[in-house]
RNA sequence: GCUCAGAUGGUGGAACUGGUAGACACGCAGGACUUAAAAUCCUGUGACCUUAAAAGUCGUGCGGGUUCGAUUCCCGCUCUGAGUACCA
């Protein structure tokens, strides 16, 4: 029979779920993998060409894995709470769970369809009570934690409380709230049970705070930075406003040393990487006091060039910083005020994109340089930010630009401290070179002496000390929103308590709509009779989107586990994750929540391992490739019903439309069709050139709108999901983001039927030859075993492509159907079109199915072995000639094999060669 | 501005450790089969020059360098894409 691929995909895809055939095994005597995809947010669109390319990759990984001998591990999930559910619920009254369920069988209509070795007994969804019970567990476990800096982990609350009893807070250790105030044991004794409450919150690694929101009244929520365009949000287009909210945070910056030191043990993009060291941000500086000349009081600075200390000739606040209105002097306060509101006026985007012109205003007042006593100016400048440090930076024109530029403008002093510093009339020098002047106590020292001097010197004066600094904020942990977890707290006299573990899961209540209450709380202020014991308040805020993500491996090793997040045997014997293919844009979002909460998880003991991704691989972006048709302009710039072909658009005026890509193929538009797609141009007239109308191409983001979206279910239709498989990964390498483009894919088909047809002989009658393979057969086999193998273990899967194609041609030249080495073959492929494989395997008589776990072909080398190579002889490093060599020749009778040639002679011209390089096996180079 | 990634035929791409640049595939051209078309098969296909054939010159974004030999390593530049945004 010819290649009938519906009927194949769909045997062997029924085959698979009836047989649980990738179900992985619980215990094994093999080693474990685990590869994971990032689980998708099943949207209503469904899937497009561009989604499944990582989930392709990490399935031919797993099952070539499984031949390889491991117990794999492979599932998948959804991270089925999100806005997009409830935008949609809000315009159409449907529960979101309803909308929730069917895109999910959407997407899994579409995912099975591909051949997927998914292990689905272990499927989660986030959004089912089932799991984010354990969502609200690990909130739970935060809320009764501290981070312990001696021990630099996280601990249970009830340390802590032993450390207050025994010798209150002054000497605890612990990352916490700034404004804590220290108490003595007896003091802890007598506080009630409430102010106790007040002060643990300051230490818990989830916590409330007072934080400034992006608050869009509109939609009724919190958006993040990158869902506000210009003051606008993204979605809708509703005005949005900075406002202060109790908000829930997570303690993350309590990992942050561990978070930037875990990055030097996993095998992550370096690009990934680098973004997370920039977000935790790490700087190594110095913490110092300047007192205010007027009172009694100090303004902290953190610098990471406290060296410079003796050329600090101004000091600059953050308009936004506390102490800006009580040091303001009355002669200056027209001039401040004047500036804070200018600067409250400025757009985000202003303030970004002017970042040459200095401005700023004098406060009137003075502070005194904590070494030198100094009188200098305090100003305030929009170029502090109120959010990093102190919000207050010491300004040292001759070695900081900035700083620079501001003493220019306002007239304030430069004075040199290093004697390498140059030019510094023109602009400010931060070199570290050369030893310090003007400089007290460090003069003659150099950078390395001067950092610890001072350093010690302000610690012994109790004015400052070394500080690390990190950029990274705790992350705000609530969203006034419907559709995500709801966080398992409840108030009393406006403090929060946990509701009791045995309680959990707290189940997302019913709304009759799904907005915010009149008086602006969150929509679940509307469930009714929605109250904790019927009389506390429940926390009315549900968990972002990220905290669903930031542990399901976890569940997978475990699933359905009704005790526990997932079991310890299962945790120790899965560990983590070996290989995790996802998409770059969650570098710094999810993929640092899940390192912190994994971190958090091992430090109370529930996990292993330190870090959860051990390998990542970020597949590249599938762009869209629109085609363009051209409508063309008169004069007076009316449009006309007249298109012009691509070639022959310059000859007129014209304006681009796009063109749906199913319509058209290889850049030729299908008139007809045309006309039915867009019916306005059903009497138009076509400018064609050599008969055909050739459409315009252009590259852009894959969308709808764009009518670029290439459906996989129209391509396993036509060709089948083995076809699709491999051409997704023929199209490029994996982590390269590239156009989707449908034109080569009958390559890859005709490449399968090409193989099919190996086994198969004139009349499609399945016919193979039990005769010794020879050894050309024999090559091919080993040549395509070993690439096969090198190519997926350093995920080059583009290339196996090729060779798997080179080897077809290679077998069908040959005339081959030597059964040993077809079904060796096979068992390369499987991985890569694994339906075809299966039902080949079982027609050379093996039990059906039992492919999956067969063995990977073992590499032997000596079939590769050859005793002639055909030796490129090239002068002075051009070549000219071939020449067949026995490999069994040493270097210089090859050397004299090859100036014996006739051809060499004449290439030669007679003159003897200066130098003759000759590697074995690989290239002859006369040098004349 | 800074950081990172990239640039190879008409197109997607290959060349893994410095060793025959353009594998494989698409497209295109020509041919076979066919009444015709589709499908299939065969041949050719980087540019230039020349040709009956051969040979030759150039060629991996641009300019230099190291080397017997560079798509690959080094220096400088251009462009494209991504991330980041006054970080003290």
């Amino acid at each position: 029979m010819d290649y009938q691929f519906k009927e194949i995909e769909k045997k062997w895809q029924g085959f698979w779920a009836q047989n649980q055939t990738f179900k992985a095994e619980a215990t094994s005597d093999k080693p474990k993998f685990y590869v994971l995809d990032m689980f998708p947010y099943p949207s209503g669109a469904g899937l497009h060409v561009g989604h499944p390319l990582g989930y392709i990759a990490s399935d031919i990984f797993s099952r070539y894995k499984r031949l390889k001998g491991f117990n794999v591990l492979h599932p998948m999930g959804y991270d089925s709470f999100g806005l997009p559910a409830e935008q949609y619920a809000i315009q159409t009254g449907q529960h979101p769970a309803v909308t929730t369920t069917a895109n999910i069988a959407t997407y899994r209509r579409q995912l099975d369809q591909i051949g997927f070795s998914f292990d689905w007994s272990r499927e989660v969804r986030t959004s089912e009570p089932g799991y984010y019970k354990w969502t609200q567990w690990i909130f739970m476990l935060l809320f009764n934690s501290w981070y312990n800096l001696e021990t630099d982990r996280a601990e249970d609350i009830t340390t802590l409380i032993e450390k207050f009893n025994a010798a209150g807070n002054a000497d605890v250790k612990a990352v916490c709230d700034e404004d804590v105030v220290s108490f003595m044991p007896s003091d802890w004794a007598t506080m009630t049970p409430e102010e106790k409450q007040i002060i643990l919150l300051k230490y818990r690694l989830t916590y409330l705070r007072e934080s400034t929101v992006n608050w869009c009244a509109a939609l009724g929520t919190v958006l993040a930075n990158d869902e506000v365009k210009e003051g606008y949000s993204e979605r809708g287009g509703h005005p949005v406003e900075q406002k202060k909210m109790m908000q829930w945070s997570m303690r993350i910056s309590a990992y942050a040393e561990r978070l930037l030191q875990g990055l030097n043990t996993i095998d992550w993009p370096e690009p990934v990487k680098e973004m997370q060291r920039n977000w935790i941000g790490k700087s190594v500086g110095a913490s110092v006091k300047f007192p205010i000349a007027e009172n009694e009081g100090f303004i902290e600075v953190f610098t990471t060039r406290v060296d410079t200390i003796f050329g600090v000739s101004f000091l600059v606040l953050a308009p936004e910083h506390e102490l800006v209105s009580t040091l303001t002097t009355a002669a200056q306060a027209d001039a401040v005020n004047g500036y804070i509101a200018q600067t409250k006026k400025k757009s985000e985007l202003d303030r970004m994109s002017d970042t040459k012109t200095v401005s700023g205003a004098f406060t009137g007042s003075y502070v005194l340089n904590p070494i030198t006593g100094e009188k200098v100016q305090l100003w305030i400048a929009d170029y502090v930010l109120a959010g990093y440090g102190t919000g207050a930076v010491m300004g040292v024109p001759s070695g900081d630009q900035r700083d620079w530029l501001f003493a220019k403008h306002f007239g304030l002093p430069v004075v040199q401290i290093l004697d390498s510093q140059t030019n510094i009339a023109e602009q400010a020098d931060p070199t570290k070179e050369g030893k310090y002047i003007n400089s007290g106590f460090i003069t003659g020292m150099t950078y390395a002496e001067a950092i610890p001097a001072i350093n010690s010197w302000l610690e012994a004066q109790n004015l400052g000390k070394a500080k690390i600094n990190y950029r990274m904020r705790d992350a705000i942990f609530g969203r006034q929103r419907y559709w995500g977890e709801p966080i398992p707290v409840y108030f009393k006299d406006g403090l929060p308590y946990l509701i009791k573990e045995e309680e959990l899961p707290l189940l997302l209540p019913e709304v009759d709509k799904y907005l915010p209450t009149e008086s602006g709380e969150p929509p679940l202020g509307r469930a009714e009779s929605w109250s904790y014991e019927d009389q506390y308040t429940y926390e009315l805020s549900t968990m972002p989107g990220w905290a669903g993500s930031s542990w399901y491996w976890y569940r997978y090793m475990d699933a359905m586990n009704p005790d526990r997040f997932a079991s310890e045997e299962a945790v120790s014997y899965w560990k983590d994750v070996d290989l995790y293919i996802g998409g770059s844009e969650h570098a710094t979002g999810h993929l640092l929540y899940s390192r912190f909460w994994n971190k958090f998880l091992k430090d109370m003991g529930y996990v292993n391992e330190e870090e959860p991704f051990k390998k990542l691989i970020n597949q590249g972006m599938i762009l869209g490739r629109s085609n363009l048709v051209y409508r063309v302009i008169e004069a007076d710039g009316k449009a006309t019903n007249t298109l012009v072909s691509h070639g022959l658009k310059n000859q007129y005026k014209t304006t681009a439309l796009h063109v749906d890509v199913n319509i058209v193929d290889n850049e030729i538009l299908d008139i007809e069709k045309f006309k039915l797609f867009r019916p306005e141009f059903a009497d138009a007239e076509f400018i064609l050139e050599n008969g055909h109308y050739i459409c315009g191409v252009e590259v852009e983001k894959m969308s709808k709108s764009l009518y670029n979206v290439v459906n996989p279910d129209v391509l396993i239709e036509n060709y089948g999901a083995d076809t699709l498989r491999m051409y997704e990964m023929f199209l490029g390498p994996l982590e390269q983001s590239k156009p989707w483009n449908t034109n080569g894919i009958e390559g890859v088909f005709k490449f399968l039927r090409k193989f099919w047809r190996l086994f198969h002989n004139e009349a499609w009658e399945f016919n193979v030859s039990d005769a010794e393979p020879s050894k050309a057969e024999l090559k091919t086999l080993h040549k395509i075993i070993k690439k096969v193998q090198d190519d997926i273990e350093r995920f080059s899967f583009n290339t196996s492509v090729s060779s798997f194609m080179i080897a077809v041609n290679e077998l069908t030249d040959l005339k081959s159907n030597n059964k040993q080495v077809l079904e060796n073959l096979v068992v390369v492929l499987a991985s890569y079109a694994p339906h075809i494989c299966e039902e080949l395997w079982q027609l050379l008589g093996n039990p059906a199915g039992s492919l999956s776990y067969a063995k990977y072909p073992v590499f032997v080398p000596e079939y590769l072995v050859e005793d002639e190579f055909s030796y490129p002889i090239s002068f002075n490093g051009k070549t000219r000639l071939n020449l067949n060599i026995s490999l069994s020749l040493d270097i210089p009778a090859v050397e004299q094999y090859v100036l014996a040639d006739e051809q060499v002679q004449k290439y030669l011209e007679g003159k003897a060669p200066k130098k003759m390089i000759v590697v074995k096996g690989r290239i002859v180079n006369i040098v004349i």
